[in-house]
DNA sequence: TCTTAATTACGAAGATTTTCGTAGATAAAA
DNA sequence: TTTTATCTACGAAAATCTTCGTAATTAAGA
C-alpha cells in the first residue's frame, strides 16, 4: 500500500465527499451520485475508487461481488490537511486571514455565529487561564 | 485571451504569491525566489509564466528585453475562489465548518482573536439593526 | 570588435490524472 | 438451461501540468 499525498485531487475529494456522507458504498451508487452533478462513465469511477484503493485512501470489502468501498481516513483529517495547505499556499501562513475573508463573504447565520465566538471566547479563556 | 479556470494550479499559486508580495518581476528574479525554497529550472518557471499571460492571469510588459510580469487579479479575488471551491467541495458548503477548524487548529494571536470578534460583532450589527 | 552571458520562444518529453472500451467472470432473469 | 445484465480488471488513450534542452536574439563585458 504506496502512501499518498496528504491532500486529494479534486475527482478523488469528489468521490470522498460522497463516502463521508453516505458512509460505505458501491461503486454503481457513487457513479450515480456523480451523475446527478455532470456526466461521467461507470469505468472512470470504477478505475478512480480502485487507484484510491492502492494508494490506502479507501478501503474495500470484497467478500461479494460488488465491492464496497469506503474513506480510509475521517473527513476532518483530510479537510485539515486542505485547509493547511490553502492557508500556507495562499494566505501566507495566516489563518486568520483566511477565517476574516471566509466570514466576510458567506453569510454565516446567527446561531453559527454564536458557536463561532463561543469558540473564540473558549481560546481566549485557555490563553488566559 | 482565452479564459482560464477561476482556481490555479500548485505551481501557479506560487509564483502569483510572489508576485502579489513583490509586485512585478522579471522571470529570473520568481525563480530565484521559487529555489530558495525548492530546485527547478530557469526555463521551467518561464514556460509557466509565459502559459499564466496566454491565460490572462499575468500581464507582462515587454518594452524591453526582460519582460516584467505582475498578477492580473489581485490576491483576495484569487484567493476567495479557492475559498468557495474548498468550502464547496470539503466542507459541504458550509463556511462556518472551515471557519471552526481553521480556529481550532491554528492559534490565533489575542490580537487577531480580537478582530474575528469584532468582525463578528459588525455582521451581527447589520443583521439585528 | 569579439566573446560571453542572459533572455525569450519553442518543442518535446515526463508525470499525473481522467477517461473509457473491452474482456472475462458472476449473478439474475427468461 | 440459456440469455441478458452487472461487475471487476486491465490497458490504453486523452487531457493537463511540469520539466527542461536547444536555438535564436539581444545585451554586456573583454
Amino acid at each position: 500500500m504506496k502512501e499518498y499525498k496528504s491532500v486529494p485531487t479534486d475527482s478523488e475529494l469528489e468521490i470522498l465527499q460522497l463516502l463521508w456522507q453516505h458512509g460505505p458504498l458501491p461503486v454503481r451508487t457513487v457513479n450515480d451520485l456523480i451523475n446527478e452533478k455532470r456526466e461521467v462513465g461507470y469505468t472512470t469511477t470504477l478505475k478512480i475508487m480502485q487507484i484510491m484503493s492502492e494508494k490506502g485512501m479507501l478501503t474495500r470489502d470484497t467478500s461479494s461481488r460488488t465491492h464496497i468501498y469506503q474513506a480510509d481516513k475521517p473527513q476532518e483529517e483530510t479537510t485539515n490537511n486542505l485547509l493547511n495547505k490553502i492557508i500556507r499556499t495562499a494566505y501566507n501562513g495566516s489563518a486568520s486571514k483566511l477565517i476574516m475573508q471566509a466570514l466576510g463573504n458567506h453569510k454565516a447565520s446567527a446561531d453559527e455565529l454564536k458557536e463561532i465566538k463561543s469558540l473564540i471566547q473558549e481560546i481566549e479563556n485557555k490563553k488566559n487561564g
